[in-house]
DNA sequence: ATTTGCTCCGATAGTTTTGGTCGGAGACTT
DNA sequence: AAGTCTCCGACCAAAACTATCGGAGCAAAT
């Protein structure tokens, strides 16, 4: 439940890689091909292929038609591209239920006039927006520092 | 995205209408079977009845059969169910990604030993946890928007 | 100029999840 | 005993997701 879809894991997955290839400590600025990626974390390149397109189209990165020496790079500073643009770009507009986003005067749902758990519920998709809003791909790149954003709520132990 | 199933959206609507019922302003204790919620919230009565078996299931409603008179209760106070809880109870273990819960010492993550967002990402998950703990069947009754506020909020584009 | 290796885009299978349905068994009330 | 309810498991259909394939276009290397 709430679960990210495998898409929006290779993204992330990928985002790291490349803030990290142009970011990282031993930063070494330039072009990753689709093919590296996904060697890399062992994942189907034809998929990631069209994570990567996607994401391209949303501006979050950039893509280099160069040949050979062609690939993706990131569009903005890792700090500027947040996890909420990330997933909303990847699996479309984000929201707990269906009736958040009604296009149209004509709303689909029966319920509409007697739901009365939607402004509640409202509530909770907006913290979770904000979460996910307050967090960048920066922040995928300290492995094991306490993320500033996450740090007033109360943390648990994580999985190793 | 990270949206609510259909039958989670159930389940709190009947959570919500147990709870008026039992506790609500105008308390009218008593048991309430599986066709006056979905008719009262237009929605398939054989989904509904699985939805509310898992609940009971799980302790979260109690079950009287009782014949004709039987029906469903809260098994506790609104306040002691929370969000969490209801969503276990429907879609199994919450978790953002795959390899959150594994059993058994095998990994089923190929990418186990290279991925490097997993910590980052279970904050993001216990956070969002902890948020939907943090919530119980109480908080929704709180908001009986008249819809009134509701159509307004919905000229204004307020996601509701 | 040709080849190579890449992105890009659309179309399409395979598979899993989800939503929704059905029917029989048991329990209680009347 | 009849009727009505829950309970439970099995089942089907639809949708979403994952993954694959093929072709077009572009830029660099040769």
């Amino acid at each position: 439940m709430l679960k990210f879809s495998k898409k929006a894991d290779y993204a992330l997955l990928a985002l790291q890689y490349m803030a990290t290839v142009q970011y990282g400590i031993e930063a070494n600025p330039r072009v990753v091909n689709t093919k590296e990626i996904a060697e890399e974390h062992h994942i189907p390149v034809e998929l990631l292929a069209k994570v990567l397109q996607t994401l391209a189209k949303h501006q979050l990165i950039e893509s280099h038609h160069n040949g050979p020496k062609g690939g993706y790079a990131l569009g903005r500073e890792p700090k500027d591209i947040t996890l909420a643009q990330v997933l909303e770009a990847i699996e479309g507009p984000l929201g707990l239920t269906d009736c958040c986003h009604e296009k149209d005067g004509q709303s689909q749902c029966e319920q509409m006039n007697r739901c009365n758990i939607r402004t509640p519920l409202s509530r909770i998709q907006e913290s979770i927006f904000q979460l996910l809003n307050s967090m960048s791909i920066e922040d995928l790149l300290v492995e094991d520092t306490p993320l500033v954003i996450v740090e007033s709520l109360k943390l648990q132990g994580v999985p190793s």
